[in-house]
DNA sequence: CTAGACCATATTTTCGAAAATCATACCGTT
DNA sequence: AACGGTATGATTTTCGAAAATATGGTCTAG
């Protein structure tokens, strides 16, 4: 199998273009390229590897979910960020995150359980593993996003799910930005699973009370340890 | 200023990417580009007369607005329309127009007042010179989409307001295509000035059913007088 | 010394050709 | 006739050159 030596790696879709794309945006999440940096097409086709207008495309499609601020004929830059964003973004996430979880709860049916538990359960395996740096380890990211996808999965709109997926998106930024200057994670693990024992229990009052609480505190947390950050934009 | 006839018109943006973005969207909400009609570049090229590149971008940014369907090396085709898309939006419309009615009434300050008033004003000054079909007026098409954008522009949240935005196109499409089968236009006109009341008398609770049962009506009309291309897909 | 005009350079934006991929019709075999 | 493989044409996707625009510095007039 030649292929896939020759032609330029695809690891994630089958285009170029949707590969970049989903390339940069774990970089502006994981805060590799820092918030408000300029995102000049030089630099980039040097770390990409692709023309003009397949980063374009990209940018453009991180533009509108918001991870990118394009500025007409002045470029694109990473998003930045701010107190106000981040308040927007969390506000914006209970009342969603808050209704998508009621929905699943109402609808959920076994496979939902079983996704349900099985997306915590190796949540805790990996946290076992190393439980000082959640977020520098790439397999608690995805299993954290998948447990948290888990719980709303059954809701039954895809039209919020996307919106919520991409305000997840924007939340994890600012997570990543404080966990440098946080001293120690908080126990997330006990809330995750308190969540998802209110979910399976259908006390969908609980689960919406505990979500919310956890969603807020996280966003305290960045507030708190990142603050500089925020306002010196 | 010869300027303006020598390059190609931009309209709206600054960039041709940005000014065909927003031309295909009134296109495709207007249903001059039918739900699920592939688009080829061939003809967008001759239409838009633009490049590949940068209908390209303008077609990715739209796929992430959710009014084109982008498929991995098959092309973009316009976002296909069903009562389960049409449940989605509405439902995600009533559960995020609610919260920011809420959010602006309890906001708003005397320029809000104004801006609600003038705007509802104008749409009726529209409405009086053409009652009969009021979506094939541009005019009247602004003036309600500025209308109902005024009501809930003091709710403080830009995040909040670009995903409103986005499923007030959405919705709309789904008004146009039911227009040419509605046999009369019901009473928008009574409606709308009733939320303007409620809104500036600051009766949230009695604003957010008016507003609720606006969206929820006018769904229910598409779904009556459209259902059958709903179901063609 | 400031403000404005002008040029040179850096950067973005757009274009159409070329490569890659998909869809279809054709052909031979079973 | 049904099936599988292959050639052909249609379509999308990608590329780098060229055009358009912004940026920053220099000069001049006031």
């Amino acid at each position: 199998m030649p292929e896939s030596a020759i032609r330029p790696r695809k690891e994630f879709g089958k285009t170029i273009a949707a590969d970049i794309t989903h390339r940069l945006r774990e970089e502006i999440i994981a805060c590799a390229l820092p918030p408000g940096e300029p995102l000049r097409f030089d630099v980039l086709r040097e770390r990409f590897g692709a023309s003009f207008t397949t980063l374009r495309e990209a940018l453009t499609a991180l533009a509108a979910e918001g991870l990118v601020d394009a500025q007409e004929q002045r470029g694109f830059r990473v998003a930045p960020v701010s107190r106000q964003d981040l308040v927007e973004v969390t506000d914006a996430r209970v009342l969603i995150e808050v209704e998508l979880i009621r929905r699943s709860i109402g609808r959920g049916d076994d496979d939902w359980e079983i996704a349900v538990i099985s997306t915590l359960h190796r949540l805790k395996r990996i946290e076992q593993r190393d439980p000082e740096h959640p977020l520098r380890d790439p397999e608690w990211k995805i299993a954290h996003r998948q447990f948290h996808q888990a719980l709303v999965s059954a809701c039954g709109s895809a039209t919020l799910l996307a919106i919520r997926a991409e305000l997840f998106d924007r939340a994890e930024r600012y997570r990543h930005l404080s966990a440098n200057f946080r001293p120690r994670p908080r126990d997330k693990a006990g809330e995750h699973q308190a969540i998802m024992q209110a979910a399976i229990s259908r006390n969908a009052d609980l689960a919406v009370q505990l979500i919310e609480t956890h969603i807020r505190s996280t966003s305290d947390n960045v507030a708190k340890y990142a603050g500089h950050l925020l306002d010196a934009e």
